[in-house]
DNA sequence: TGCGCAAGCGGAGAGGTCTCCGTTAACTTC
DNA sequence: GAAGTTAACGGAGACCTCTCCGCTTGCGCA
């Protein structure tokens, strides 16, 4: 049973840090707090860390992306397919405020399972895809994958391209190996 | 002209943050600051944050991976020198505390530039050996590099040498373009 | 309707990074 | 040597993330 307090404070939290999100870009969990009337230690009962209140800020937006997995392998090829889902992904982690930190953190916790496991279902999906029609070499892992977008989010915005186009050029099957 | 007092101040504060690293791992700078017999004023003005002393206390192993190079491409084949050099790296980086963070950090400011570049040298020795002899792709980037090596010590250890693998076949001139 | 009791609350505070600025003392000049 | 200049000092404190715990209050039950 929750209580109904309880279940109205967890909305004001969410509702507050997204707006404080998307007009700050940047807040402290403190004004967050304060922002949805609660104490922080009301909020970090519902979060237990900052990354855990940014993945369910843009849960929606994570879905919203892994849904699209589907349209792109029926319009495009496997390989170029994950090149453009891949440039959207970092996108969002850039534009998203602290989404890439949140994402590639390594500590994935069981809080972290409901943001990480649709972008780890969309990638298998992808890499799937090309390892069927052998465009990608078959021992491709998705959470590698995961892990080298960070390398991607983290680097000067005009260097993506390029080294995602390396990354690709790792994962196609034509490479020895 | 540098005042005596703050040569010596500058002396006792790396000393007093190499033992604090080496002994806990893990130490704020305020306790280095008082190890060393400093105020927190005085330890940010030799440093201007957490990075910059780490690069100051690693420095000299820095230097001293970045001269294997030579040595390695004598031995071996520039992809092969390229694979070992960078577990060297990426081993360097999970051991000494925070190091990895401080190379890889974007925030590549003049203060950074004394363990920046000589990481950045060795690195393009590595690929201009194999662009010499046509084993590594002509467009491949040092900094590329470097960023992607972040996505490596990252990961969970036993990751690394796939994801390197991955990363080698992609930087490899037999991949189309 | 009233009571008991967890579940939930929120703020004080521990410990962190880093800054600002009034004070101190190392060098220069006479 | 004494005095003046100014670089360097260092600590108080702003602001952060996150925890601990005494107090409050919503809810099930009589």
């Amino acid at each position: 049973m929750v209580r109904s307090d309880a279940r109205e404070n967890r909305a004001r939290i969410l509702a507050a840090a997204r707006e404080a999100f998307t007009e700050d870009g940047d807040t402290s969990m403190n004004q967050i707090a304060q922002r949805a009337g609660v104490g922080p230690g009301t909020l970090y009962r519902n979060y237990p860390n900052r990354e855990a209140l940014i993945l369910d800020i843009y849960q929606e937006e994570i879905d919203k992306l892994a849904d699209t997995v589907t349209a792109l392998l029926e319009a495009q090829t496997p390989l170029e397919a994950l090149r453009l889902w891949t440039l959207d992904l970092v996108d969002a982690m850039r534009k998203k405020h602290g989404l890439g930190g949140a994402l590639s953190a390594t500590a994935h916790a069981s809080i972290t399972e409901r943001s990480y496991g649709p972008v780890i279902t969309a990638i298998t999906h992808l890499l799937d895809a090309g390892k069927q029609n052998n465009t990608i070499r078959p021992d491709a892992e998705p959470a590698d994958f995961l892990q080298l977008t960070g390398a991607l989010w983290r680097a000067a915005p005009d260097r993506t391209e390029p080294i995602l186009t390396l990354i690709l050029d790792g994962l196609s099957s034509h490479s020895t190996r």
